[in-house]
DNA sequence: ATGACTAAGCCACTTAGA
């Protein structure tokens, strides 16, 4: 199976684009975020005729996730446990859930969507929201890795968080004045690692960015950062075979400002050729 | 000068992105 996350920023805009990419790339399973629509105006149709089932969840222009796959897709849920919302500047679970989330099941996989919270700027009650939903999305991992840790779990999408200094190019955002590299914020992706999931690109593709601002010619001068990632419990992660980060996607007409990340998985389990025959 | 991209909607300005 090869999944892939792309933060296709307006699935309208673009529609084309992503599809002939997930074509081109074979994907199975693309994972979207801030598709910035509602689920009637999802170009479903340009997905069916090239294979795709696609499940979708967006209120609005802001936010919106989505998952297109060749399998259907079921147990498809559009917020996880705990979830905290957010309206008028005020978070919490009696705040309106916000798009950001899409869970579904294919090929055994239990894959998640994730548009994690912007944040806006330090202190902002925007980045208070989002350290509140990322400590909700940890419990969650941890519930449910303690209740099935040989799950076979993928958290995917724009985590709006740049884990160590090397995953931030962009001289616009200094440590200490911007968010996606404040420490509470790390301190928070870090966790979701603690709770039992991994990373399972960086070893395949250690450097490399998945974002560049559409400012200050931030592609051309490779000023960007790596906010896109595919983290997966142990069972997933044992499977991951191969990995890319599509940065061409971010040239020619109309780009995005993010860039695909793709993993290739066998789903098969231990071959049991391999094993002695026992009598 | 801290500004100068992009997308969507109450559409010619505002909000949001990061």
């Amino acid at each position: 199976m090869r999944l892939a996350t792309w933060n296709v920023n307006s699935v309208r805009a673009r529609v084309d684009r992503i599809v002939e990419f997930a074509v081109r790339e074979s994907v199975d399973v693309l994972a979207m975020q801030e598709i910035k629509c509602t689920v009637a105006q999802f170009p479903f149709d340009a997905f069916a005729e090239a294979g795709y089932h696609v499940e979708a969840h967006g209120f609005s222009q802001w936010n919106g996730v989505a998952i297109a796959s060749r399998e259907p897709l079921t147990e498809v849920e559009t917020s996880f446990p705990g979830m905290p919302g957010f309206a008028n500047n005020v978070s919490g679970p009696d705040s309106p859930l916000e798009a950001r989330a899409l869970g579904a099941t294919v090929g055994g996989v239990r894959v998640w969507s994730l548009y994690v919270p912007n944040g806006r700027a330090l202190g902002d009650p925007h980045y208070f929201y989002k350290l509140d939903w990322l400590g909700a999305l940890e419990q969650h991992v941890r519930q449910t890795l303690t209740e099935t840790p040989d799950q076979a779990l993928a958290l995917v999408g724009d985590f709006n968080i740049a884990p160590t200094n090397a995953d931030n190019g962009d001289p616009a955002v200094v440590e200490g004045f911007a968010t996606h590299v404040s420490a509470p914020e790390r301190e928070a992706y870090a966790a979701l690692e603690a709770a039992g999931l991994s990373d399972v690109v960086r070893p395949l593709v250690p450097t490399g960015y998945t974002y560049w601002d559409y400012k200050r010619l931030r592609f051309p001068k490779n000023e960007g950062m790596r906010i896109d990632f595919i983290l997966g419990s142990h069972s997933f992660a044992d499977a991951v075979t191969g990995a890319a980060i599509h940065r061409n996607e971010r040239k020619g007409e109309a780009p995005s400002d993010h860039v695909p990340v793709v993993v290739d998985l066998d789903l098969t389990g231990p071959d049991d050729d391999d094993r002695p025959m026992i009598f």
